[in-house]
DNA sequence: GTCAAGCATTGACCACCGTCGATTTCGTGC
DNA sequence: GCACGAAATCGACGGTGGTCAATGCTTGAC
């Protein structure tokens, strides 16, 4: 096994009021804990899949609902949801034949607030 | 010249009031664009290199300052700040013979925003 | 059981990126 | 002018990551 994808826990849920980037500097664990997610999101294919999830029908879509929009063959739509489910930003399930895949939107708010640094 | 370093435009401002992940899918450029921000700050070394910068007498430091708190040698700090310069989330001002870096709050903010996904 | 379809995994290729040593440029002060 | 210090650039190395063809696995239908 070449590398078994962190799988990154939770989200480090922001500590107090703010960003934690404002107050101590990150330690080098914490930023690359960070840095894990927003590299999951940090991929155009990947942008567009999230993007592509919460425009469908009941904000999710199976693997052969997207290749073809994205332009990307099947096994790379499957990898890119692979590192996106590592990092805990969206959730599959199997139904049947097909794999539902959905945003987990605390996940994404999660990001958002941490690099929200204009309250003070 | 192996290559510019595209310089992000200001940032795409959310277009309407939630996330532009949401409605219309992201096409290839908007992806892409959206990339290049995140790429910029999803690396363990620059995250603390904003949040040293955040924690920061004035919210400013040179490149000396830094330096040895991250365990980089020199052009490395000068190759992150001008990776983050490009994608406009720092801006650097040279007096004497110092180069000092500060963060650009609204960039941040911008980008936080298009990641909140859980308006709706 | 057999077959077909949707997904996941593997292996490989190529490009990109983080890092550093060496060098160069820029600014200050003598 | 010259010397010194800070920062930027250059060149190179090693590792990582996005992509796809080929293959394997799982599910549902017959």
């Amino acid at each position: 096994m070449p590398k078994p994808l962190p799988v990154v826990d939770p989200v480090p849920t922001a500590v107090a009021c703010c960003s934690p980037l404002e107050h101590a500097p990150l330690s080098a664990d914490q930023a690359q804990q960070l840095a894990a997610r927003l590299k999951a999101l940090a991929d155009p294919s990947r942008l567009r899949l999230v993007s592509l999830l919460l425009g469908s029908e009941g904000q999710e879509a199976c693997t052969c609902d997207v290749t073809e929009e994205l332009g990307l063959a099947q096994p790379t739509v499957s990898h890119h949801f692979k590192t996106l489910a590592a990092a805990g930003l969206v959730t599959g399930e199997r139904r049947g034949t097909w794999t539902y895949y959905r945003v987990v939107p605390q996940a994404m708010a999660d990001i958002a607030r941490v690099l929200d640094v204009s309250c003070d």
